[in-house]
DNA sequence: CGCATCGTTGAGTGTCTTCAAATTAGGTGG
DNA sequence: CCACCTAATTTGAAGACACTCAACGATGCG
């Protein structure tokens, strides 16, 4: 459970209801709507998006299997972002009731819930840095790393290669950037040999030269037994849980 | 305790440490360190940032009284913001075994936390979204829209005016501009009439226009006493917690 | 009163955007 | 399996918003 090796994403789904399939396009979610329920996140690519005034989508978050859809809500009437599937895929809805009912019965899960949450607070600031200020290329760098290591996380990678299934417009909608300027940033980054592409796969192929564009640092969680609540249901759901929260 | 309308910022203490004085300008904690403690924030004001590799300084927070310090770095082995005081002002700070302890003694207040922390996000995510897609105007507008909603739930208002002691290029820091680009941008809403600046003081002259102008939806926080866990410390200590968490 | 910090303004530059169109890829039905 | 249609990528050219560089003015502190 330290350090999020675990690999069971079924258990994982002991607080979940049935797996439901989704469709690429498909819409989770809606901003604006009651907020009832969380989701888990099986299989596929899931996009939080908010919706401004102006009509422009900005992403704040590419979920991949593993991940925790739509918890940043819960403190809210009406849900903030919409989730919206990139990919076909499998999730599975959480009843907020049944998170709450971590707090009494199964402490230690609601402290890591807790810490994943913050975990995931960090990537935003991380995304707010970025975005506020460092260049096209630099965005562009430090997203696919972060990408390519949250794979990794859940075996989703081929050594330096995985499978993006992003159009180069939701790229842009993540980084803050237009469709047209990504493809640009790319094409750049390709001419010089750092990245090589073939359709939707994208392989790493200067990872050094990558990393040192990339203008954020590659974080180290702190999952410390000690530092938690006794265990109470037992640690396979917990590393499944754990893993679940990486989002 | 519902909704946050709870007076007691001395009760909130009750976590915390005794009170200690600091000073603008002074580090509260720099990022990289290792991360033991979280504070709670009496008075004054604190910009949580973060350095990138180019020099370029992101203040990813204003802090103000009643807030939470540095608690997105409690999933972090260091630490990943700086937190510097603006101000003078007074902290409080808490052991994080202080929090841990929560979720097996008190789990009403850790979900309260839980909820605090999502708050936050959501407020992450507005940031991400704003400085992504959004003009100098817009962004300012809802910078200062929010300040004044947040300020007014503490107390901190007068009516529409308010001290707002950033300089410049901290604003800019914040939004993700120049100090130069900031400078125009509050001279032109000021021009236009929408704001009234006297030394530090800031007026929100035509509130209307200023959230026609803001890309960001006024969001309704959701604290339903029965979504929680039962009580075990009493109201008191929630309400303030509650307040404090805020942040 | 002097110095440092902050605010203000101008001029020129650059990154990214907008607009537009051509090319390629992907998916579906005949 | 090909034809067709839509979606996505790619490229060009022009424009805009925000940046950089620089200087001057105001403000506040010691």
């Amino acid at each position: 459970m330290a350090s999020l090796g675990a690999n069971d994403i079924a258990t994982l789904r002991g607080l979940g209801d049935a797996a439901v399939a989704v469709r690429r396009h498909e819409t989770i979610r809606r901003e604006g709507q009651p907020v009832d329920s969380i989701w888990l996140m099986l299989h596929g690519w899931v996009a939080s998006s908010m919706l401004l005034p102006g009509g422009q989508r900005q992403i704040v978050k590419v979920h991949i299997a593993g991940d925790m859809l739509g918890t940043p809500s819960m403190a809210l009437q009406r849900a903030a972002d919409t989730l919206t599937a990139l990919t076909d895929g499998w999730i599975a809805r959480v009843p907020l009731a049944r998170v709450r009912a971590l707090f009494d019965q199964a402490p230690r899960v609601a402290a890591l819930l807790l810490m994943a949450v913050q975990w995931e607070r960090v990537a935003l600031m991380d995304a707010v840095a970025a975005i506020g200020k460092t260049s096209a290329r630099e965005r562009l760098a430090a997203f696919l790393l972060d990408l390519h290591q949250r794979l990794t996380q859940v075996g989703l990678t081929q050594g330096a290669r995985f499978d993006l299934p992003l159009t180069q417009e939701q790229i842009g909608d993540a980084l803050g950037l237009t469709s047209v300027h990504v493809n640009r940033t790319i094409r750049a980054l390709e001419r010089e040999g750092m990245i090589v592409r073939h359709g939707q796969t994208v392989t790493l192929h200067d990872l050094p030269m990558l990393q040192r564009l990339s203008p954020l640092p590659r974080r180290a969680p702190w999952f410390d037994a000690d530092w938690l609540p006794a265990a109470i249901d037992g640690a396979v759901a917990d590393a499944g849980t754990a893993r679940a929260m990486r989002a």
